[in-house]
DNA sequence: CCTACCGATCGGTAGG
DNA sequence: CCTACCGATCGGTAGG
């Protein structure tokens, strides 16, 4: 016998919901982008018709923008809590990086999104996410200038060492696994480590 | 007066050939996406109708094979040019991060179809590329590692090293500007510079 | 290079 | 939650 009542492509019992929309859109725009994915794609994981999304959702468009924005505004309140109360700026740096490499090895999936379909976002929430990356690139940028300029590090380019610290983070989520040889963290400190490296800490 | 004979969204001068139609594919595939660009869309770049582009191309998956394909290779040929003939393991590193990071500075929209709609290729292709990629991702790794063995580095998780290098690298493709206050060379010299820090350089 | 057209599929709505 | 259906658009073909 297979599972109560049917051989869904879902395990059949749960209750579809506004969540269950919403995680079955956010692994397949991971998987398939944003216009990879139709509707229809969502509704067939979660063992319904197309137009029954509608009792859970808005829109696709809708399901995109609250996926990126909180999953962004997110990303900005744990920089400011990883740095609060820390004033030396190479602790500060390490934390502030440690942070953002944990959350991509253990938020994959909102990461690949917010990373490759930012562009498909309806202005003015496209305008709203680009806002809070330029200002967390330019947090991390002014604490590798403020490093630099008290002698901790001796990296002077600060933006380019921003962008490299904030990207090489990004990719974590491209290859981690759960399932692989390095836990999260250990990706996180051994990224955090690369991240004062790359400032120059002397 | 206009232009000689209308004001198309093209120059409406120059013949359309198969270049013509790749370099509009890649424009647009780099700016929305593979799945976000309809071929209506690259006919329009080019003051033609949709099916006028099929005298010079055989699909829309074709163009992307054509160009992600054509890429990776010449990516896995720059790595092994650049260091062929380099014995120290310090240099090699060095320009292979170098030939990498300049490549994604001056081919700024290849980079971005091939790292955002490398999924969307049909097999064998698909497969092709990955293989070249994971290739050059172990060079790089061997590098470190060799680098580590030989006490030129510090670094002993060459693994992440190598993603941590690469990926650093990619991301260039997503902020640069020909009209930047940095060069192309610039940038690529100072990645390769973050690129030996984050090996370990002693 | 074009017009005319193909079947398929898209996101979404009507109306239970 | 469904069936039935909407107009729009997709990649691609026929046939000049």
């Amino acid at each position: 016998m297979d599972s109560p009542s049917s051989v869904d492509a879902r395990s059949t019992k749960a209750p579809v919901n506004a969540s269950a929309v919403r995680n079955a859109a956010l692994t397949l725009f991971a998987e398939r982008g944003y216009h990879g994915t139709a509707l229809s794609q969502i509704a067939g994981e979660l063992g319904i018709r197309t137009p029954s999304l509608y009792n859970h959702m808005r829109s696709k468009q809708d399901l995109l923008r609250d996926l990126v924005t909180e999953t962004t505004e997110q990303v900005w309140a744990e920089y400011e809590s990883a740095i609060d109360g820390v004033e030396d700026v190479v602790e500060r740096l390490r934390r502030a990086t440690r942070v953002y490499a944990l959350r991509h090895a253990t938020h994959r999936r909102e990461a690949l999104v917010v990373n490759r379909d930012i562009d498909c976002l309806d202005e003015p929430a496209r305008a709203h996410v680009l806002e809070l990356r330029r200002r967390h690139a330019l947090a991390i940028r002014d604490l590798i200038a403020e490093g630099a300029r008290s002698g901790r590090f001796v990296e002077g380019e600060s933006t380019l060492g921003a962008f490299a610290i904030l990207e090489m983070c990004v990719s974590i989520a491209r290859w981690f696994r759960e399932d692989g040889p390095q836990s999260a963290d250990a990706v996180a400190e051994t990224y955090s480590r690369y991240a004062l490296r790359i400032a120059g800490l002397r």
